[in-house]
RNA sequence: UAAGCAAAUCGAAUAAUCGCUUGUUAUCUUAUCGCAAGAUGAGGUAAUGGGAGGAAAGUCCGAACACUUAUUUGAUACCCUCUUAAGAGGUAUUAAGAAUGGUAGCGGGUAAUUCCCGUCCACCGUAAGGUGCGAGAUGCGAACAGAAACGCUCAAUGCCGAAAGGCUAGAGAAUCCGGGGCAACCCGGAUUGUUUCCGCGGCAACGUGGAAGUGAAACGGCUAAAUUCUUACUUGGGUGCAAAGCCAAAUUUGGUAGGCUGCUAGAUCCUCCUGGCAACAGGUAGGACAGAUAGAUGAUUAUUUAGAAACAGAAUUCGGCUUACGAGUUUGCUUAGAGC
RNA sequence: GGGCGUGUAGCUCAGCUGGUUAGAGCAUCAAGCUUAUACCUUGAGGGUCCUAGGUUCAAAUCCUAGCACGCCCA
């Protein structure tokens, strides 16, 4: 999990996040990100949707967090809103991982 | 040895590195209050404890708890209002009743239940066992078969047979045995049901043995998982923690944003002891027990068991039921076969 | 987290106080009408009544469990 003050974690910031934010995509993860100068916050979403089980859902939200605490310096500075979609049911778990850095190479 | 029945148990472990959440202690920073000592709040660091389940699930039942609403009578309490000393009205607590709802072999357990335990009976199974079709009265047999399915009226009324009856048809029109008779049929007995009386067992439901009577005006089936009434026992209704209470910016009141409480030690679980066949109850006994709030309980690597474990993630709490699922292991029992 | 509802023909819905053959509209197909198409007329086909158990002589209907979809509550 992350520290507490890289969550986003205020349902306003959330919705500024996703009315002025930029969108950056792949197949598998959408990313709303707003610069904003000397905080970095995220979220991640995935919805029943996606995933029925909860146990999957928190599978899912585990292994991105984890990514991103371990390359956390590597991201610019802001509030990112992360969601998945629900082709990303139909890859093995290994691959989820690469994934999701690919979806953040666009933004840096 | 094989097949089966019932019950119990576990729900990965170890190490390293990097994290998250929470309790306690120490310490540091900061804000407010205070003459001060210090107090309270917020945040950081360190040490040391705790950190998903047997189903956390489905939401099918039941309760606790909170708010709300209706109501007859009695008792108690205190306060308020009206009038004339006494009375009337109101509020709170409590007891009983009614309406209404529920339960239904019998007896128990529980806070409570569509739950659990014991037992009777019925049915299923070779058996170990499993299932609940299970109060009384009244009523029902509606569709399609069929001559006929409570009775009456109308209509209709097949074949065999003198008649009784049989064939047929249907979920349902009691079954079987012996003797006599050419046959129709007659006689006797049994099964099974039922009524009365007596004995024995049982708290009881009921079981069992005997005697007498009776069976188409019968028996069996259904009768709140279609419908009516009665009896016994029991019971107010509704909404659900997104209940509910409190604090409170911009902006004076109210309230909104936001925050706090509710929030986890309880009808709790395990062991032992006592009572009980058991469910369960009691105990100055010992031990255990997450509490988040965009929501912690994780990631990577290595080794091991058994194959990079199956079903699966707490959200107010608890008791049941149901459904999903991995690995086996243990205990008791039944049936069949083999050996001694 | 809590509370509700729906599932019947290809589509939209009736039927749900157990009983005759599960119906209606649209759509589909065929025939007629027309030089032809549409409209119109007539007729036909098409159903595991979401799934699995149970109650009953008999279940789309009643009961239990499951599956899928939808709605409401700050």
């Amino acid at each position: 999990m992350l520290k507490r003050e890289n969550r986003l974690a205020k349902s306003k910031d959330i919705a500024t996040a996703f009315a002025r934010g930029r969108t950056f995509y792949n197949p598998f993860f959408s990313i709303r990100f707003l610069p904003r100068t000397g905080e970095k916050r995220f979220t991640v979403v995935v919805s029943t949707k996606v995933y029925k089980r909860a146990v999957a859902r928190n599978r899912l939200k585990r292994l991105v967090r984890e990514y991103i605490r371990k390359n956390l310096p590597s991201f610019k500075s802001g509030g990112y809103v992360i969601s998945a979609k629900p082709k990303i049911t139909s890859l093995p778990e290994k691959e989820i991982v690469p994934a999701f850095s690919g979806a953040c190479g666009r933004i840096r």
